[in-house]
DNA sequence: TCTGGGGTCCTAGGACCC
DNA sequence: TCTGGGGTCCTAGGACCC
C-alpha cells in the first residue's frame, strides 16, 4: 500500500557525532564525559552535556563546568570515514538520500512500502543497522515534511525514534518553543520574545502580515509557513556545494603583515587543492576577517572566469587583503579566512514543472508554486527562464 | 567566559543595461 | 530638461546551521 501523504520522510541525525566516534574507538572513554577540541568545544558527549557543556563553548568554561571531562583533539579523518559508512547504510535503505551535513540526512521512503513496509519499521531497522555496523547511536524523526521530521529528531534525541502522524502534526508542533523552528536563532527568538511570543502555537496565531512586519518579508513568510507545518520541499539527491573555504583563528595579535599573507597563502593552497580534487572551479573570491571585538568584515572580488588555479586565486586574495590593510591596522585581527563561491557546474540539468504558463497571471501563479516547492532561492532563475522561454518554466535544480 | 571551522540563504544598494 | 520601469550582476553584511 502506498500512502502519498503519509509520514514518509526520515530525518536521521547521529548523536554527539565526534564524541561518539571517540567513545566508540577508545573503550576508556565510554560512559565518561568527553570533550572534542581544546580551545573551543567542537563536540561533547551526553555525559558532558548533562553537566552544562555545550558545542562552541570556550574550553576554559567547559573545564570549569566539568573538571573530570576527558579532552581529546579532533580526528577529522576518522569522522569522515564514520560518516561515509553511515551514509552507505542510508543509501542502502533508499536511493532518495539528501545529506545535510557530515552527521545528518533526509531519507524519503515513500516508495518502499511494497518491499520494506511502513516508515516506522524502516526507521527501526535503520537505527539497528547503524548501531551494529557503524557502532554509533542515531536518532530518527519521521514525519510528512522535512521540517517536521527534523523537529521530531531534535525532540527525540538522544538515541531515539519519534514518528509524528499526519493527524497529530499541529498538536505536536504548537506546543514547542519557537527556537525549534528552523531558522530561528538567538536574534529572531529575542525579537519574538519581545512580543511575548514564545511557542510555535503563538507564532501560528499571529498571521503572516504581523510576522512580516516584525521580521521582514523573507523571515516572516518562512516562519508563518513552518508554524502551520507548510514545507513542500521534496527530498533532493545530488545537491552540490556552492562554496569552498578555509579559515584560521590567529589569537590576539600583533600579527605582522607578512605573517598574515603567509597564512592566506597556506589557506589558498588548501582551498584550491580541495577544489581541484572535487573538480570544481569558482569565480568569486571572498576574504573574511574577524577582529578583537568579534566584529566581522568580508571583501570579495569576482573574476572574469571560473578558476581553481592557486596563484590566480592567491593574487585576488592578496589584492583584497592589501586594500583592507589600513582598516585592519587598529582593530586587532583575530581571524583570516577565504572562500571561493560562484562555483561552476551548478544546475546544468533542467527540470520541467508540470504546468504551462501562457499569461502574466499564470506566470505569477507558477512562480508562487516554484517558491512553495523549491524555496525562494530558485525564484530568480525560474523567473528569468519563465519570461524568456515562454510556455513552460524550466527550473534549474539546486 | 570567550568564542573553531566549515557551510547556507537572504537582503539591500549601486552600477549598468534596455 | 527631465525623465519610467524592469532587469542583471556585484559587493557587503547578517542570521543561521552543524
Amino acid at each position: 500500500m502506498f500512502v502519498p501523504d503519509g509520514a514518509n520522510i526520515l530525518h536521521a541525525d547521529l548523536d554527539a557525532f565526534y564524541a561518539s566516534v571517540e567513545q566508540r574507538d577508545d573503550p576508556r572513554l565510554r560512559g565518561r564525559p568527553v570533550i572534542v577540541g581544546g580551545g573551543v568545544v567542537l563536540a561533547c558527549s551526553y555525559e558532558a552535556k548533562r553537566r552544562g557543556v555545550r558545542t562552541a563553548m570556550g574550553g576554559r568554561q567547559a573545564r570549569a563546568l566539568c573538571p573530570e571531562a576527558i579532552v581529546v583533539p579532533p580526528r577529522m579523518k576518522a569522522y569522515a570515514e564514520a560518516s561515509k559508512a553511515v551514509f552507505a547504510i542510508f543509501r542502502d535503505t533508499t536511493p532518495m538520500v539528501e545529506g545535510l551535513s557530515i552527521d545528518e540526512a533526509f531519507l524519503d521512503v515513500a516508495g518502499l512500502y511494497r518491499l520494506e513496509g511502513a516508515p516506522l519499521g524502516i526507521a527501526r531497522r535503520l537505527r539497528e543497522r547503524v548501531r551494529a555496523e557503524a557502532g554509533l547511536a542515531i536518532t530518527v524523526g519521521v514525519a510528512r515534511t522535512k521540517f517536521l521530521a527534523k523537529v521530531a529528531s531534535g525532540v527525540a534525541k538522544p538515541d531515539g525514534l519519534l514518528v509524528v502522524p499526519p493527524d497529530g502534526e499541529l498538536t505536536f508542533l504548537h506546543a514547542l518553543p519557537v527556537q525549534r523552528l528552523w531558522g530561528v536563532g538567538v536574534v529572531t527568538a529575542a525579537k519574538l520574545h519581545a512580543h511575548h511570543v514564545t511557542t510555535v502555537g503563538q507564532v501560528a496565531r499571529l498571521g503572516e502580515a504581523t510576522l512580516v512586519s516584525m521580521l521582514g518579508e523573507g523571515q516572516g513568510r518562512h516562519l508563518h509557513a513552518l508554524a502551520h507545518n507548510r514545507d513542500p520541499r521534496p527530498v533532493v539527491t545530488g545537491v552540490r556545494r556552492r562554496s569552498i573555504g578555509a579559515q584560521r583563528a590567529l589569537g590576539r595579535g600583533p600579527h605582522p603583515r607578512p605573517f598574515q599573507e603567509a597564512v592566506l597563502a597556506e589557506l589558498t593552497d588548501r582551498v584550491t587543492r580541495r577544489m581541484r580534487a572535487a573538480n570544481r572551479a569558482g569565480r568569486t573570491v571572498v576574504l573574511r576577517l574577524r577582529f578583537a571585538d568579534f566584529t566581522r568584515v568580508t571583501r570579495s572580488r569576482t573574476l572574469p572566469r571560473p578558476t581553481a588555479h592557486t596563484q590566480t586565486i592567491l593574487d585576488a586574495v592578496l589584492a583584497l587583503h592589501a586594500a583592507a590593510v589600513s582598516e585592519i591596522a587598529n582593530r586587532g585581527l583575530t581571524l583570516v579566512g577565504l572562500a571561493v563561491t560562484n562555483l561552476d557546474g551548478d544546475g546544468s540539468a533542467q527540470l520541467e514543472l508540470p504546468f504551462d504558463v501562457t499569461s502574466g497571471d499564470e506566470l505569477d501563479t507558477a512562480l508562487d508554486r516554484v517558491r512553495d516547492r523549491f524555496g525562494s532561492a530558485a525564484l530568480t532563475r525560474a523567473s528569468l527562464l519563465g519570461r524568456r522561454q515562454g510556455p513552460t518554466v524550466p527550473l534549474l535544480p539546486d
